[in-house]
DNA sequence: CGTATATGGATAC
DNA sequence: TATCCCTATACGT
């Protein structure tokens, strides 16, 4: 499920799966037909990720866009009669159920989603200056502010708590209240988490070693996001609605 | 069977 | 701020 290193990850593996050939594409749930058909026969050129988006570049310019939202799951040979879309090369099938976004555009469509796209962390190309310049100024909660697309890209409600606890930050300060370098330093705890993300493929925020434990066998992968007490001190977790989302804080740890 | 929940976001007031 | 969209799974009855 979805944050930026379900993106990345998965631009990975589908350009392992899906680049060099001719690739069949069709729509099994129906909603995305026209679009299947106009694709189908097609190669692929790129994947791209950004921030939580997916760019499926074509070689005929055409650019496929998903997003998966909330719910939305990609299926690898796992035939699913819901899927919006389903692209095939040799005996390779991956296919995305529940997306809030499937849509078939141009690369000039593409431009446009990501100028609006804060810096992604994943990227070489995002850039921590822009992170903290943006969030430095803005008296609006730090907690908000990472869930804003448009000023870090990628960073979802679990990445959000636990990047916060890991820095001892409440979500409920203001972007104006941190430091710079604070904030320097929150942008690189969110690159390593989300970096660690891609690689385990799942989100596992705490050291499964100092747990004493395996990655595999672990059974707290969390420090406070979804949990009743505080890995670091036992306290009692706050948990509140943010903005129509949880938030999650240690209030010993997170001093306000 | 129903109900609640979920790592998200666009749009209408 | 409220409402809607998208799907799968867990859990209670």
């Amino acid at each position: 499920m979805p944050e930026g290193h379900t993106i990345h990850r998965l631009a990975r593996d589908h350009t392992a799966d899906l680049l060099g050939g001719p690739v069949r594409a069709s729509s099994p749930q129906g909603r995305f037909e026209a679009g299947a058909a106009l694709l189908d026969g097609g190669t692929l050129e790129r994947i791209e990720a950004y921030g939580k988006h997916l760019f499926y570049r074509w070689s005929d310019d055409r650019v496929l866009h998903i997003h998966l939202g909330l719910f939305g799951k990609f299926h690898r040979n796992d035939p699913r009669p819901t899927s919006r879309v389903r692209l095939s090369r040799g005996d390779v099938t991956v296919e995305v159920t529940g997306p809030t976004d499937c849509s078939l555009g141009t690369s000039a469509d593409r431009d446009r989603i990501v100028a609006r796209l804060g810096p992604d962390p994943l990227r070489r190309d995002g850039r921590a200056e822009r992170f903290v310049e943006r969030a430095a100024r803005s008296r609006r909660a730090i907690g908000l502010q990472l869930l804003d697309q448009s000023v870090v890209a990628g960073v979802g409600n679990v990445y959000r708590a636990e990047a916060l606890f890991v820095h001892g930050i409440h979500p409920l300060r203001p972007g104006t209240s941190i430091a710079d370098d604070e904030l320097s330093a929150l942008w690189e705890t969110l690159r390593t988490m989300l970096r660690q993300g891609v690689r385990d493929n799942r989100i596992i925020t705490v050291d499964p070693a100092v747990l004493g434990t395996t990655r595999r066998r672990l059974r707290r992968a969390t420090w406070i996001y979804r949990q009743d007490q505080c890995l670091r001190c036992g306290t009692p977790v706050d948990r509140w609605d943010l903005s129509g989302r949880w938030a999650y804080a240690c209030p010993r740890c997170q001093p306000t």
